[in-house]
DNA sequence: CCGTTATTTCGCGAATCAACGAAATATACT
DNA sequence: AGTATATTTCGTTGATTCGCGAAATAACGG
């Protein structure tokens, strides 16, 4: 849990990776939910987890007998809002970075 | 140039490129002086300023016999800023990204 | 045109990453 | 204790990335 800028982009760099960070971007999630959102296998989808925890990303508790992952950087969000904006040649004002 | 947010967080996803996208971020450089920033042979450093333009987080222009090169992304170096003060326990307001 | 400087492209071996099934671990319920 | 559900760890195999030297390109000055 380093939380070193170059883990955070790094563990953002994947496809099924960003789609976990900006589905908790809208809520807490387990794994099963997550699982079905990127069409992996559970092995494939606790890897990536995984690997935003240790880039300290996110985080996680149990609740249960289930796990429940939250986002642990908000301006993840916003970045990849402001990316996705630009991507479509709109400009963003973001008020707010970190928190 | 697709601006994909996956490829922008890929690009940004190693050490020396981070590197150069923050040192951009305080003006532009040509490709020597990115060179000896980060350490690396010429076809190396080259290879990594393909990488970041190809994801659209830089862009260039030759000037006399030299390439320049500039972050076309600015939010990227606010973002980065956030991952930096974040990593030390700081907290950040950021007023604007993207522009 | 020729040499020089600046930069990119190519090709390759070494290292790292990705995805999955199988096995292990943890927790809850009975 | 014993079973079922939820999740992680392990081991492997194939794909991707990294870094570099050598060769190719581009732009300038003589």
């Amino acid at each position: 849990m380093t939380l070193d800028p170059v883990d955070v982009f790094r563990a953002l760099g994947h496809p099924s990776r960003l789609q976990i960070a900006q589905a908790l971007s809208e809520g807490d999630s387990c794994v099963s939910d997550l699982r079905q959102l990127v069409g992996a296998s559970w092995s494939t989808v606790s890897q990536h987890l995984s690997v935003l925890k240790n880039a300290g990303v996110v985080d996680c508790s149990k609740q249960g007998n289930q796990v429940v992952y939250r986002l642990a950087l908000p301006c993840v969000a916003t970045f990849t809002q402001c990316l996705v904006a630009a991507s479509k040649g709109q400009k963003v004002e973001l008020r707010t970075c970190c928190s």
